[in-house]
DNA sequence: CGACATTCAATTGCGAACAATTAAATGTGA
DNA sequence: TCACATTTAATTGTTCGCAATTGAATGTCG
């Protein structure tokens, strides 16, 4: 029996989009790291950031569905972010198990400062918005494809 | 002054490739934690594993160079696939710094226990071969260029 | 040959990421 | 109301991922 070319073997690494995905994602996280490193925040952290900067005072339980991050991620990053006077976490007052995050005036302050990095990506993607758009739409519905199977 | 419509600001969450990327890995791992399972891996142990079924008997620094991962990463992880019987790490006669990592005749008969598992993927994407080949060629792209900015 | 730089793996420390569990608050139904 | 389930964060333990350092082996150049 012939074995499969290796061009078309499935068990061959190259061959597989979630290898493509996993090593797409540390490269964005090693051209981020030199940027976010003005800004003191990790790439999580600041994932945290650009939802609380688009609403602020939202639940723990929110930026987690936004991000698909639970209270075992987001616990203690939320912390380190409060022990770095960026954001408050405080006890909803009308359901007490819910804890609100709320951005600290340096919290939004950041923003600006952070304005620069979007472009500072763009350029090291090498490639134009309208192409980097399509690519974006096409790999956020896989992954909503994805997480509609992990759900059953 | 005018505030940017939200679908175009490049500081929105939702307009950033990077998160989509970023979202889409841990969705394929979320797929592929059931999987691997059932073959005690861990999602990076498999990746080490598709490289060693490719080629065996390789250097750490090989692995490392074909995943974008140091030894940082992949000391401890090979000790845990060696402590699991599947690989035998050596040092090189030829070179004493390197370290060899070869598969046990377990780590070889785990590749035919593993063969299902790019289906169930494949499957899960819910997508067309071909559809997942161009993205994964338009993903594998942008990780080069994004590399090679690194690299200054 | 011998000083020096380079290469390579291992180690340490920190920050994710997630499973599993715990505990408290809230919701629901008899 | 009261027993019970559900929701929510926090905690614990394991594994990645990487920066920085260490130490040993090898390469290079005067």
């Amino acid at each position: 029996m012939a074995r499969k070319l290796s061009t078309l073997d499935p068990q061959r690494l190259d061959n597989q989009i979630c290898f493509a995905v996993y090593s797409a994602a540390h490269a964005f996280n090693r051209v981020y790291k030199p940027l976010l490193d003005r800004l003191s925040l990790t790439y999580p952290q600041y994932l945290v950031m650009l939802v609380l900067w688009e609403r602020d005072d939202v639940p723990l339980k929110d930026i987690g569905e936004r991000l698909f991050l639970d209270s075992g991620t987001l616990t203690p990053l939320l912390k380190r972010l409060e022990a770095a006077h960026l954001v408050k976490r405080t006890r909803s007052s009308e359901d007490e198990r819910q804890v609100l995050i709320a951005l600290t005036p340096q919290g939004h302050a950041l923003k600006d400062k952070a304005r620069s990095v979007p472009q500072s990506i763009l350029a090291a993607s090498d490639c134009s918005v309208s192409e980097l758009v399509a690519m974006k739409d096409e790999i956020v519905a896989l992954r909503d494809r994805l997480n509609a199977v992990i759900g059953e």
